[in-house]
DNA sequence: GGCGGCATGTAAACAGTTACATGATTCC
DNA sequence: GGAATCATGTAACTGTTTACATGCCGCC
C-alpha cells in the first residue's frame, strides 16, 4: 500500500524520501501512516522495480538529497492500481477496542481514566483537522498553473479530511456515551 | 495483538484454533480480524512461549482437535497487558480512502462506482450489526453461572458492537456527502 | 459425485515496527 | 552548549497475508 502512496506522491513532483514523510504525516497519515524506515526502504526497493529513478542533490555540498523521480513504468503502476476498484471492506483495526473488549475483568477507573485520555486525544485530533484550512489542503505547486486539475485533486483530498473530522466526531461521541455508562455501573 | 486476543477468548474456556478463529469472527474481527493460518501459528509460539498449553482430543477418534487452555503465565500476561494503558491514537488505516485521495486523475464514473459499491457492502455490514441480538452477543457459556461477571463483560462487548454501528452510519453518511458530491463536478 | 463445513497445519512473501546509527545546521 | 530540524539509512524483529496442502463427514 504504502508502494502506491509514494508513487501518487512522486505522480504530482519529485521529491526526497525526507519530503515524502512530511508529505504523508500532513496528509495520509490520517489514514495511512508510515515510519521514515519504511518510506526509504521502500523507495530503494521501487528504485530496483523501475517505478522510480533517484538523482542525489549536490547543490547543497554538505547535504546529501536523494530526488526521487516516477518513471513511466511506475505512472502505469499506479493507474493500474487506481483502475482496479476495491470489492471489500478495508479492514479495521483498533486496539483501544479490543482492549474494551476484554475489559469485563478490569478495575472500573483504570478503564475510565484509559477512555478519558483517549478522549483528550480525540479531542486533539479533531482540533487538528479543524484548524487545517481547506484551501491550504492541496496538492503541492506544480499542478497550480493547470487550474482544473489542482480544484479537482483539491476535493478528492478534502473528501478525505471530511472523513476524518466525521470520524473524530463520531468516536468522541461513542467516548462520551461509553464513559457515562461505565461511570453508571 | 492477536496474541492477547487468543489469550482473552482462552481466559473464557479452552478452545481449539477453530472455535477461537469462529469466536474471532463473530465477535473481534470487527476491529482486528485474522486469519486461520496466523491463528495456528501464533498459538504454537504462545505454547512454546507456555502462556497456553494444548492436549489432543480423541474421544472423537477420527477427528483431530487440539484443544488450547490458557495457563497461569497467560493469565498474568493479559493482566499485564491489560494493565498498561494506551497512551496513544490507535494508528487507524483505509485503503478506501487511499484511493479517493489520489482519485484525482480517474474517471467520475468509475470511483462513483466504486464509492456506490462500498456504500453497499457498509449498508450489509451495518445489517449484519443490527442483526446480532445484544442479549446473544456475550462471552462464552463458562461465565453463566457467575451472573456478575457474566452481565459485566457484556456490557463491555455491546460498546464495541455500539462503535461498529456508530462507524457503519457514519461512513454510510459521508459515502452519500461524498457520492453527490462527485455527481455535482 | 460435489459442495460446504470441520479441522489442522506449513511456507514464502510482504508489510510494518523498533532500535540503532550518523552528521550537519540553526536557533536559543 | 544543547535542542530541534534536516537528511539518510540499516538491522532485527514482529506481524500479516497469500498460497499450498490434506482429509474427514454429512447432505443433496
Amino acid at each position: 500500500m504504502l508502494k502506491y502512496i509514494l508513487l501518487g506522491f512522486l505522480n504530482y513532483q519529485g521529491m526526497t524520501g525526507y519530503d515524502l514523510k512530511r508529505s504523508i504525516d500532513g496528509s495520509t497519515a490520517h489514514f495511512w501512516h508510515a515510519y521514515h524506515s519504511q518510506i526509504y526502504t521502500t523507495l530503494r526497493k521501487m528504485e530496483r522495480d523501475g517505478l522510480v529513478t533517484s538523482v542525489i542533490d549536490d547543490t547543497d555540498e554538505r547535504l546529501e538529497r536523494r530526488i526521487y523521480q516516477i518513471t513511466k513504468q511506475g505512472k502505469s503502476k499506479l493507474k493500474e492500481w487506481l483502475g482496479k476498484s476495491l470489492t471489500e471492506l478495508p479492514p479495521s483495526k483498533d486496539s483501544l477496542l479490543v482492549r474494551l473488549f476484554f475489559s469485563g475483568s478490569r478495575d472500573r477507573q483504570e478503564v475510565l481514566s484509559e477512555l478519558r485520555f483517549q478522549r483528550q486525544l480525540r479531542q486533539q485530533q479533531l482540533e487538528l483537522y479543524q484548524q487545517i484550512k481547506p484551501e491550504e489542503y492541496s496538492p503541492p505547486s506544480q499542478l497550480r498553473s493547470d487550474t482544473l486539475d489542482f480544484d479537482r485533486e483539491a476535493k478528492f483530498w478534502r473528501m478525505t479530511l471530511d472523513l476524518g473530522l466525521a470520524y473524530e466526531q463520531m468516536y468522541l461521541k461513542w467516548l462520551d456515551e461509553t464513559i457515562s455508562q461505565i461511570e453508571s455501573f
